[in-house]
DNA sequence: TTAATTCGGTACCGATCGGTGCCGAACCAG
DNA sequence: CTGGTTCGGCACCGATCGGTACCGAATTAA
């Protein structure tokens, strides 16, 4: 959009730009990248093609923003488990997180970050590359987050936060491919505690 | 096709059914239903559509006859985990086999059972509900195994089956996830081990 | 040989894919 | 008002989708 004195000229949008993301959001999360068409999105958001392509770009343009949105929107549980006092409760409450947001009533089953694309053609491929290293940056502040806690010693001095992360990643992963098959909320909170039983104790008896 | 004197007449075949279809499931692995398109399939197997069609049906079937295939293939290792001897075995293997499996060199990471549908658009619907109910029948193995190990006495008498049922495969499903993003097989190694910490102990010494 | 059957290749089907050209409508500055 | 800009709707693009009609080639039974 073009501005003269940090106002819009020509035209005003006929929608809102956020609540037709959210849209998009839902769909690219139930559908996958590959299996969303341009008339699902554009279906579902409330507006023609080419509003779209002028406000968002392209497909692939509008998935990194509805992954953008979905991180900060339903995904928002990540940063909120990295900001918990100690190692344990950053580990409890993201798990949690994956088991809440992936079995809400209302939205998709699963994680959008897993379904959205892990195997795809041609045509999916930046998406499926995407989804990849928002994984693993989840797995690298999950990693920062326990180096910290090493050194606070609230994690044993010989603990791995590395592996740590990968676990808790690779768990929650695993809890995002059961709900998007239906498994029900309480069966994914009992993995959930039983995944956490193995969470090495606090160093200095925290 | 049909016979005479469990003889087949008319033009016989002129390639290997089930090489072919070895083909299709590394197709199939790699791309995910939506995203293998019959040209893929059909080049890959080395056939034209019209033989694909003829040996095989429609890409359905085919998808489906590539899962059976993978599953006594590359997913034999679920099998042969629920025969082992006791139930920590069985986890020890079935978590052994998803990581070796998803991170074979010159196959595709992580698992078809898990990318080749787990979200989809309308055409993808009979694949994903296929692959879920593929996995649920995996749970239902693991479950009636340990239900078997807590007659036996090999776990102890308050373990859940379902819920141990339940948590491997999470674990497994989540380093099929992993493995798809790249994680490598030590990496993957390092967190099955950790998952297994949690594994009650025998119920009579074993 | 003849009839019956299946195989495999070509060429095609309608439908859908992501993406775009065009043009009137709606807004701004002057 | 005029000129400039963006918006949104329609119609359309070439490419690709899964699937098939047709026909000659290859085989068996008789």
């Amino acid at each position: 959009m073009a501005f003269v004195q940090n106002k819009p000229i020509g035209r005003p949008r006929g929608f809102d730009a956020d609540e037709a993301l959210d849209r998009a959001v839902l769909v690219f999360w139930a559908q996958g990248y590959e299996g969303a068409s341009l008339d699902d999105l554009t279906g579902a958001m409330g507006i023609t093609r080419t509003s779209m392509y002028r406000a968002f770009g392209n497909k692939d343009e509008l998935f990194r923003k509805a992954l953008t949105r979905y991180t900060e929107g339903p995904a928002s549980y990540v940063g909120g488990a990295l900001t918990q006092p100690t190692a344990r409760e950053v580990a409890t409450a993201f798990l949690a997180g994956a088991v809440g947001t992936g079995t809400e009533p209302g939205t998709p089953g699963g994680c959008l970050g897993v379904q959205g694309s892990l195997a795809a053609g041609e045509s999916g491929r930046g998406a499926r590359d995407l989804l990849a290293a928002w994984r693993e940056e989840g797995v690298a502040h999950l990693r920062d987050r326990f180096r910290r806690a090493v050194d606070e010693g609230d994690l044993p001095a010989g603990s791995d936060p590395g592996l740590l992360a990968r676990y808790l990643m690779t768990v929650a992963n695993g809890i995002a491919v059961q709900a998007a098959g239906g498994a029900t909320r309480d069966d994914l909170q009992q993995v959930a505690a039983m995944a956490l039983l193995t969470w090495p104790p606090a160093a200095r008896g925290r």
